[in-house]
DNA sequence: TTGTACGCGTTATCAG
DNA sequence: CTGATAACGCGTACAA
């Protein structure tokens, strides 16, 4: 088992100077050719690399994004990863992921341990925990300390960074005006308690969308979700709400849902209750899933690009620590979303 | 803005020296309590945090685990890696990420970037290419370096490592068992090519318990699907595959696929050619995914448990990482399947 | 009780 | 052309 070798091995080995070896291997002017080309040979035999620590030391950068996210599980997520790590590479950067896991200690805690030194700007989504407590000062700190952040998706408007975020406001009008254009009268939407910022935006698109048609909100159509059911542990008792609002609400027939589990069980409800989808009652969701495309029947969604958001905002991120000038200059870039439909809808 | 301080600023700023800074904040008895108060509560103050590169330096381990996995957008892959990362979290362990998008190259380049000092092992699932080409140089150099690796469902016996695999030929006995079990004559698989080693192993669990009840195996009902209609883009080849072999052997009452998307695929041609599920035809997958729980109908599954197997390959890891002693002693870590049954058995 | 010196691996600067 | 030295930030053995 032969460890790594170092600058420093190899120059006792060549009986030269560290220096020396170093200059060699980056093929300095300063070498002559005789000795470059008997350390570079060494080199190669040996496979020396130089140790990335002792770069990041003394570079004062460490040429890695860190990545805080919810929830890994999550197609949403992933490509979001994908996206940040697919652009990141070619840019010749790493990538290190905290899970947050929708709690707020959790974020802060894996922000702290990456902040101090391991990497060199984040790429994030605030947990609903967060949101919920709006508590932002980790962010300021990490600002603060000359960290760059971008956040996408989940952002909030009081800290000052450059965001991606997907256009959620259009992207359910889209969506409603579709089940509008559809012959739908009575359109239930299945939402998040207003905390979450896409979930509040997504409604505010419905009720747009509803308003421009001169369609009045009903409340009774609109269910919000509390958190703690999203989870696939308490699917029952999300199947229970749902199939709650579809028996006090016989009319309804449009749905949309402002993601993919709820608007899976949704249907799934409605089958239950011998409704036909689309002729009965028709579905859109909010989401890139692939359950989506899989259902039965598959499921007409708004897609929110989520491997671009991922690419756009590694772009942010590391055009902001290669660029010293354009400090306090923050962007948010808007994803245009794209209906895609299927099944569900007629 | 204000920059991270370092022990260096501390010391300025209190006039004592480095070291007085250094010691007094890890509470030596050396220091005079006047001393401490004063540093602790400055450093309190500033939030002074070591740097953990510095660290990494200094004592050679970053205290960082890297992750190579072929596909992140990937519910068994996701899992895997909300595994390990609790485990490493819990034990104050940072988890980094390549995606070797199961390209033999990337899986090198990924690796080679961070092995070179940015972590202290490895967690990886060998990727297609490389598991075709099979050349598994680098895993040997990475090991030769002194840099322990941990593989994960993916596994090649050349390789003396330790590994964490799901029992694949026992978990498909069970499944096809089942199907056996509840009265189907002529069941088909869909498999992969044999150089993926789970797809080999579970393909040999189907003989095998074809065998163990007397059923003499058909070559027409094994349909081997090349690795390139894997993708979701080729989805429409997948299923002029699986529509063939329905078309060609009528007879088939019972279906087990290695993973989920041809589980899915499958039933959606059976569907089509207007059988009904389970009754004409009964389907089992290999997987842990959503898409089997939330598919219509909900698909039977053997269950790899693929959260246990990223929090087994992490211990396994962190264990010989902590432990200098045990150097050469490789264990393999079996982790039971389990048939989870839904709606497409009866 | 406090401070100095060293080393982790690298590169840049300056001296020889 | 080559080598010594300093610095990145930290911890620790040893000296004062």
């Amino acid at each position: 088992m032969k460890r790594k070798i170092t600058l420093k091995q190899i120059a006792r080995e060549l009986d030269v100077s560290i220096s020396t070896v170093s200059k060699a291997l980056r093929n300095s002017a300063e070498i002559s050719d005789d000795t470059k080309q008997k350390v570079q040979a060494f080199a190669k035999l040996y496979n020396y690399r130089p140790n990335n620590i002792a770069l990041s030391l003394k570079n004062r950068k460490t040429k890695t994004i860190g990545i805080i996210i919810p929830e890994i599980v999550h197609y949403f997520f992933a490509k979001v990863i994908r996206g940040i790590e697919l652009v990141a590479n070619r840019r010749g950067y790493n990538v290190i992921i905290g899970l947050s896991n929708e709690s707020f200690n959790k974020e802060v805690i894996n922000m702290e341990m990456l902040a101090n030194g391991s990497i060199d700007g984040f790429v994030l989504s605030i947990s609903k925990d967060t949101l919920a407590q709006q508590d932002y000062h980790h962010f300021y700190e990490t600002i603060n300390q000359g960290m760059p952040i971008v956040m996408f998706d989940r952002v909030v408007n009081e800290v000052n960074c450059d965001k991606v975020i997907v256009d959620d406001l259009k992207g359910s009008k889209k969506a409603v005006n579709k089940l509008i254009e559809n012959g739908c009268k009575n359109i239930a939407i299945i939402t998040t308690k207003d905390y979450v910022s896409v979930g509040k935006l997504r409604t505010q698109g419905y009720l747009e969308a509803l308003e421009d048609h001169g369609i009045e909100p009903q409340s009774d159509l609109i269910l919000k979700i509390v958190e703690e059911l999203d989870s696939e542990d308490h699917l029952e008792d999300l199947e229970a709400e749902i199939e709650q609002l579809f028996k006090e609400n016989k009319k309804i027939d449009g749905v949309f849902a402002v993601n993919e589990l709820y608007a899976l069980t949704a249907m799934k409800i409605a089958r239950k209750l011998k409704k036909k989808i689309p002729e009965d009652i028709q579905f859109i969701g909010f989401t890139d899933g692939v359950l989506s495309k899989h259902a039965t029947p598959s499921l007409t969604t708004v897609s929110q690009h989520a491997q671009t958001m991922g690419e756009q905002a590694a772009e942010l991120l590391i055009d902001k620590l290669e660029n010293e000038d354009d400090e306090e200059n923050y962007q948010t870039v808007v994803i245009e979303t794209e209906l895609i439909e299927r099944e569900s809808t007629k």
